[in-house]
DNA sequence: GGCATTTGGGTAGTATGCTAACGATCAGCA
DNA sequence: TGCTGATCGTTAGCATACTACCCAAATGCC
């Protein structure tokens, strides 16, 4: 067993490398194509319609410059409206489509059977702690990330 | 708080993201380049010179793909070597260059030292908790991921 | 009003991290 | 020996995920 395998860090990239599996697979068995990240910013125009790219990218942990990519896909998949604000023409409004709700409405509940997969061989109870944990150091290191989150209100 | 906030594939790409960030961090201070996917390519070829880019692979569960472009990078740095193998012309032989040896000595000490900041907020015994629960659940999803670990022997 | 600063979005560039497909090569077997 | 299948590395393509930099537009301050 090599020194890595044992640090937080190689064992934190594993966990992310099979999340990002167990997600797309299911996707694939839904005969969609749509990744985690696309799931994330869609609950997020859900949750606050009307946003600009800057913020949807606090809202979900994203420098600009990727939100900007993911948009586009949504965009091309008519699951995301994109028009210039008027009232700030620097800036673009963004919106569910009707397409966009219905998918998002269908994907809610498979999402999040899906997170038990994501954590195998844990029990209930040892899931709930692993995700206190989680949350208590993404909470504390939020501005070490490079693009940290930055809720509204 | 949205609802993804609490999702586990969430917070792993959030810890992923601040781990990542943490590494880049503090090899900016030390004067490098160099990413922790390609630290931990280097750990492995110290622990098992002469593999090719296949087994690098499994040791340190990534694609042949994208091995291939990290050692790429770890040869344009002269920090490995890379030759034919002459029993097998198919295969790629690494090796550590002597100057990627002299690196590698000098950043286990740093790279192990992060690894505490990586998981900024908990005591000592909830890191522990953290690694236990991370590396259970990481072995039992190991095949969940596309590019599972496979260990030598 | 005028001007410096800030902000939103974009381009260019780099590195992961994956799929699908391909050529070269090797291993097993009739 | 010749064929079949598996394996190693690579290319092409796509989607994150960032930095550095730029332009346009809004904001704050005098």
């Amino acid at each position: 067993m090599s020194i890595v395998h044992a640090m937080p860090g190689f064992l934190i990239r594993r966990l992310n490398q099979i999340s990002m599996s167990v997600f797309q697979e299911r996707m694939q068995r839904l005969g969609l194509d749509l990744t985690s990240v696309q799931f994330a910013a869609l609950v997020a125009l859900s949750e606050n319609p009307g946003i600009d790219q800057a913020t949807l990218a606090g809202l979900i942990a994203h420098d600009r410059v990727t939100i900007g990519g993911v948009v586009d896909r949504l965009v091309a998949k008519d699951l995301v409206a994109r028009r210039i604000n008027p009232q700030d023409r620097r800036a673009r409004q963004l919106a569910l489509t009707d397409s966009g709700a219905t998918l998002l409405q269908r994907l809610i509940p498979e999402v999040q059977a899906l997170q038990h997969d994501i954590l195998a061989g844990l029990s209930a109870a040892e899931v709930a702690a692993f995700v206190t944990l989680a949350r208590r150091t993404t909470e504390a290191g939020n501005d070490r990330s490079r693009a940290p989150l930055r809720p509204r209100d």
